[in-house]
DNA sequence: GTCCGTTTACTCGGATAGTCGCTGTCCGAGTTGTTAGGG
DNA sequence: CCCTAACAACTCGGACAGCGACTATCCGAGTAAACGGAC
């Protein structure tokens, strides 16, 4: 049971974007620095959710990403499959049907056990996920976080050329 | 999100070892050929399953692995976490502590909301695999599946030097 | 016949290569705002 | 003054190395049964 790290950027980077207001796009560097994350890696995982349509990206001068659905609609679930895959993570090899203690065809009609219970508890992890909304996330946050937005447009010319 | 095959192996081996009669131990190569899986790797997962109690491992001639437990005392949960360990899938690296949108560290005093969803959702998962006992399983089993033990004992000399 | 010591064969346990996917980084294609020139 | 067209800068998107974990395999340490000989 292991999962990528880019959840969590992808996550708090919606959550972020959620906090803005509507049609308000943040690039890709304000995103990065803002949680002090590498810019380029984050990319891959930004191209994936716009893959998912979970966020949408606009080229050009004063482009960036913004929420491609509303906060409501987007559950932590579609964030979590958009990067990590919505593969299940236990897959079936039918060991059952192998070997010397090898089962009949007719005997292997219903899912093997093992398979029905890993299946349901994968089921439980993602009803747990898809039950919370960035818009939940966004309402339970502890006061006011907004961020971005705040500190950027003030100063246009924040670094220039980082002697100065 | 991803499950290592060998939790699905060790599952098998159990629930067989579940169904023979207790104090009767089973050799590695029985349960590999069984299965129709590769020996050598298969010792590996047998091992980590011995250092968590759920098996028991005897030495020697007549040796072999044998419950470490009752059957209505192990859970999946167990096997799973002794092949692929107990840390959990998701580890919050406090993002929102670095970077320029850092918070204060007295703005941090409860977990991250990301990290409270992930954990409500482990916590979920594992809860169903911990539900369920191998003992469930092997009641639940379609009809008489001993395998192992039938086949073997009548034929002592099943193959004793491949050509013969 | 019984007991004991040696041998022997068999078991599991840990150390050793190979391979796939996540991690991290870079440069190019596309688009839009800007600007200069002409009408 | 207004329109048009080329320019330029900025954005995201896809292709390229590096590393760790799972996969797969081997041989050695330890143990208990079996066997032979002595009593």
């Amino acid at each position: 049971v292991k999962l990528s790290q880019g959840v969590e950027w992808g996550l708090h980077c919606v959550v972020l974007l959620a906090c803005m207001p509507r049609e308000t796009t943040a690039r890709r560097v304000e995103l990065a620095e803002h949680h002090g994350l590498p810019e380029a890696y984050l990319a891959k995982h930004l191209h994936a959710l716009t893959r998912a349509g979970v966020l949408h990206a606009v080229s050009g001068p004063k482009g960036g990403y913004r929420l491609g659905r509303a906060p409501q609609d987007v559950t932590v679930l579609d964030v979590v499959e958009a990067i990590d895959g919505t593969s299940q993570p236990f897959i079936c090899q039918e060991i059952r049907q192998r070997g010397t203690g090898a089962l009949a065809p007719d005997q292997c009609r219903r899912p093997c056990l093992v398979s029905s219970v890993m299946s349901q508890a994968d089921r439980a992890w993602r009803d747990a996920l898809r039950a919370v909304t960035i818009a939940d996330l966004v309402s339970r946050l502890p006061a006011s976080i907004p961020g971005l937005g705040q500190a950027s447009p003030p100063a246009p010319q924040d670094e220039p050329h980082r002697n100065q």
